[in-house]
DNA sequence: CGCACAATTCAACTACCGTTGAGTTAAACA
DNA sequence: TGTTTAACTCAACGGTAGTTGAATTGTGCG
C-alpha cells in the first residue's frame, strides 16, 4: 500500500496550469463550448493529459469550480451590522467576488448554467443553500414568503452579473461598485424585508398581451 | 427575366414548418446547441433543404427571430396612463410577451445571447433602441442618468426572464403574473424615476473582498 | 408530350468533439 | 544499474457539426 518508489509528481505545475486554462476557457465560452482540446492547447499540453489528470470533462469542470469565494466566510460579514443595510452589503460582497480570483470560475459557472442543465443545478443549489437560506434565516423572514423573496434577490443579482460580466451592457459593465451598490442595494433590501403583498398591483393596470 | 414556367412553389408549408421547428429548437437549446440537423429532423426534412431555403445557420436564426412582439405596438401602451405605474405596466407587458406566440423566439434569443457574442449584440441593440430609449425619452429622464437607469431596468428584466423561463427557479417560474408585477414593478419604477444618487451608499459599508 | 425549374433528397467533405489505450520518457528508489 | 511508477505523447475510435454539389422528383406550362 504505502509504496513510495517510482517517479515523483515530477512537475506539479502542469496540473495547476491545466486548471487555470480550464477556468479561463470555461469562463470565456461556457461548459459546452469549451473543448478539452482548446483547454489543453491553452495549457500547452496534450488533450490526453487532461484526461489523465481529471478523468472526464465533468470532473475537470468540478475541479475548476473548486475554491470559489467560500460563502461561509462572506455571508457572516454581510449579516453583521445594521439590518437596514444588508441589501447594500449583499450587493457589495457580490460585486467584489467578481474582482477576486474567484471571479473567473464564477463567470464560468454563470455562463455554463444557462445552456447546461447539469451546471444550472450546481449553481441553483449553491445559491439557495449557501447564500440565500442563511440570509433569510438571519432576517427571520416569514417562511411562507422566504422562497419568493429569495428568488427575487437571485433574479436581480443574476441579471446584474449577466449584464456586467457576460453581456457587458454599458454603463453597468464599467460602473464603479459604489454606483451599483447605491442603485441596487435598496432593491435587495426591499425584496428581503419590505412587505411584498402590502401594495397589490394597481387594479387592471396590466397591458393587454399581443393577440395569440 | 420574367420567365414563369417550371414547378410552382409547390409546398409553401415546408418553409413555415422549418421556421417553426427552428424557433422551438433554438428556444430549447440556444443558438450553438441547436443543430441544423436536429431542426431538420423536427421538421421532417433533409438538412440540406434548410440550407436551400435559408442559406446558412445564421440566416436561419435571423429569419426565426423575425416577428417577435413588435415593440412599436407594446411600448405606447406602457407609456399611456399614470406615470407612477409605468414600472408595473412595464413588468406586466414584459411577462405577457412570454405567454404570447412571440415567447418562443424570445426565449431563443435570450438563451443564445449568453453563449454567442453575435446574438448578444442582436439582443442588446434591440433592447436599447426599441424598448429602453423610448421609455426613457417619454419620462424626460436626465440624459446623463438615462443609460444607467436603462441598464438597471434591463438587468432586472433580464434576470427575471432568466429565472422564470431558462433557469426555472422556483417560485418565480410558477408565480402568477400579478405576484411578480407587484414585487418587481416598484423596482422598475425606482430605477426609472427615483433619485439614484440621492442616497449614497452608507459610508464604508462594503464588505472586504476575498484577498487576491 | 416534354421542357423548365423549384422542391427535395443523397452522399460526401472537412472539421471538431470527448475519450481511449498503447507507447515513450524520466525521475526516484533498491 | 535496474526496476518502479508517474508524467506525458501519439494515433486512433466513433460521433456530430455545417456545408456542398450532384442527383432525383414532381408540377405547371408551351
Amino acid at each position: 500500500m504505502a509504496r513510495r518508489i517510482g517517479r515523483r509528481p515530477g512537475n506539479p505545475d502542469t496540473r495547476a496550469t491545466i486548471l487555470a486554462a480550464a477556468r479561463t476557457t470555461f469562463a470565456e465560452r461556457g461548459f459546452d463550448q469549451a473543448s478539452i482540446r482548446a483547454i489543453a492547447a491553452t495549457a500547452g499540453v496534450d488533450p490526453a493529459l487532461v484526461h489523465h489528470y481529471f478523468g472526464s470533462k465533468d470532473k475537470l469542470f468540478l475541479a475548476a469550480m473548486n475554491a470559489p469565494a467560500d460563502p461561509a466566510k462572506v455571508v457572516p460579514t454581510i449579516l453583521a451590522g445594521d439590518p437596514d443595510q444588508i441589501g447594500e452589503r449583499l450587493v457589495g460582497a457580490f460585486l467584489s467576488i467578481w474582482d477576486s480570483p474567484a471571479g473567473t470560475p464564477a463567470v464560468a459557472l454563470l455562463r455554463s448554467a444557462v445552456s447546461n442543465e447539469w451546471t444550472a443545478r450546481l449553481l441553483r443549489e449553491f445559491l439557495t443553500t449557501q447564500v440565500l437560506r442563511p440570509v433569510l434565516d438571519h432576517l427571520d423572514v416569514d417562511p411562507a414568503q422566504a422562497p419568493l423573496r429569495g428568488s427575487l434577490v437571485a433574479s436581480q443579482l443574476f441579471g446584474l452579473a449577466m449584464a456586467r460580466h457576460v453581456l457587458r451592457l454599458e454603463p453597468i459593465a464599467s460602473a464603479a461598485p459604489e454606483t451599483l451598490i447605491s442603485s441596487v442595494g435598496p432593491t435587495m433590501q426591499r425584496y428581503l424585508t419590505a412587505p411584498l403583498e402590502g401594495q397589490p398591483p394597481h387594479r387592471r393596470s396590466r397591458v393587454t398581451p399581443p393577440e395569440g
